[in-house]
DNA sequence: GCACTTGTGTCGAGTTCTCGACAGTCTTTC
DNA sequence: GAAAGACTGTCGAGAACTCGACACAAGTGC
């Protein structure tokens, strides 16, 4: 499993990057960014999920778009010098490849296939933001949390994913016993089940069934703008 | 009182543009994009507002950022072919100077300039987004439609706004009723007086009183990351 | 002037979610 | 093994907003 933007690119152009690029692992909850911290690395996701979140002045923060291995973290700062507009917390456990803004910005200026695939990402997280408006407006905490879930799903190897009912009423931006009530509703119609600290994925057709269109609209756009995986091979 | 983009310009690269760039009168409730259409013509607004709109399958539709005469409607599509993520309407009256993508394209290969002005405005729309996902999640409809008020205001040269409560009521998402509900009570605060289809703002200090922090969040972020109006002159 | 369309005011029942509180349970640490 | 900390379950009052309905008012076209 690897990173998609990176394992797109021609050999050519990956070899701009490659000298630069370190492994690192991610644990949960790692703080990549805070609003305002000047972005000075860029982070590849091979899987896992990083949650950008918006802060609020009381401290209250929701999640305001997610970076998997469709993706990457911070890729915009190799374009200009910038600050970063969220926190950017890891969300489950992740692989990622990193590299600096300055050795991204090189590779950024010699390489026209570089400069398109930082275009498209960019172009699907605004759609990922504008719908995420749509969605937190006109949705139900049952619909968004099934959204979370299944775009959380699509990014890890695994049925299970660990996080806390406390946590995710964070991302939602909801109270923790309105939380507790919809996983309820869900274990009983056999989609979830769960215990402290983990959930399992049960009935995807469910979760599909419950959640809102945004899971949707969203997959189609990184699918319409982004690179897909190759069936037939992988770079390891 | 001229677009910001456009007046940021050095000459070199004005004339890059200029030959190209016409006048249009934009009525208010014309619709310049639809969800899916190919992004052909850039809009740069001199006044008024244009707002984007995320629609959902079953037809409602609701605003996730506002382009006004510090930005400009369709940028990423001088920097590739692009389809329109949003529905674009024309919200209040506007001036706005246009051009073809392909011959925005042109310039942008051309000018270094122009290519920081488009990244910049990209990097200021992001924010916009991101900051009304939370928005929308965690604050009322009044501090939300004083938010949008405030945001209008900033873009129009009157303190009236002509709009009609059910508009807006698609603008944020809500019920028609509820949006009758806060405009009567900022009347009785006497911050805005309003009738049939206009809005006028008494007090701007009372309606950023009751308006969230969004508001100020998203405006601080244009005037980092976007040229800011010089005092001294104008170019016609 | 009249019919028609569009926008606003109001009402009330119902739903969703908030907010604070507290008990119970699981995990970690020492 | 005991204590402390973190996570979950539940309750209940209350606020915010939905949703449908209907009356009225203000413009629009003929």
């Amino acid at each position: 499993m690897q990173n998609r933007l990176l394992s797109a690119l021609p050999p050519e152009d990956y070899r701009l990057v490659a000298p630069h690029l370190t492994h690192v692992d991610l644990e949960r909850g790692r703080l990549l960014y805070e609003p305002g911290d000047r972005i000075d690395t860029i982070y590849f996701p091979h899987d896992g999920v990083i949650s950008l979140m918006t802060l609020m002045e009381n401290g209250a923060a929701i999640e305001s778009a997610t970076i998997g291995r469709e993706g990457a973290l911070g890729l915009m700062g190799a374009v200009s010098p910038r600050q970063s507009l969220s926190r950017a917390i890891v969300q489950t456990p992740t692989r990622a490849a990193r590299i600096g803004a300055s050795q991204l910005h090189e590779a950024w200026e010699k390489s026209a296939k570089i400069r398109e695939l930082i275009d498209m990402h960019t172009e699907a997280l605004f759609g990922h933001a504008v719908q995420s408006v749509a969605c937190n407006a006109l949705h139900s905490v049952e619909a968004r949390f099934c959204r979370w879930l299944l775009t959380c799903h699509d990014r890890i190897a695994s049925d299970t994913v660990a996080l806390t009912q406390e946590f995710l009423a964070d991302m939602l931006g909801v109270q923790r016993t309105t939380v507790t009530a919809v996983a309820r509703a869900l274990l009983e119609k056999g989609y979830i089940r769960y215990r402290r600290g983990v959930v399992d994925i049960i009935s995807r057709e469910g979760l599909e069934a419950v959640s809102c269109e945004c899971y949707d609209v969203v997959r189609r756009n990184y699918e319409r703008l982004l690179p897909q995986p190759k069936v037939d091979q992988a770079r390891g």
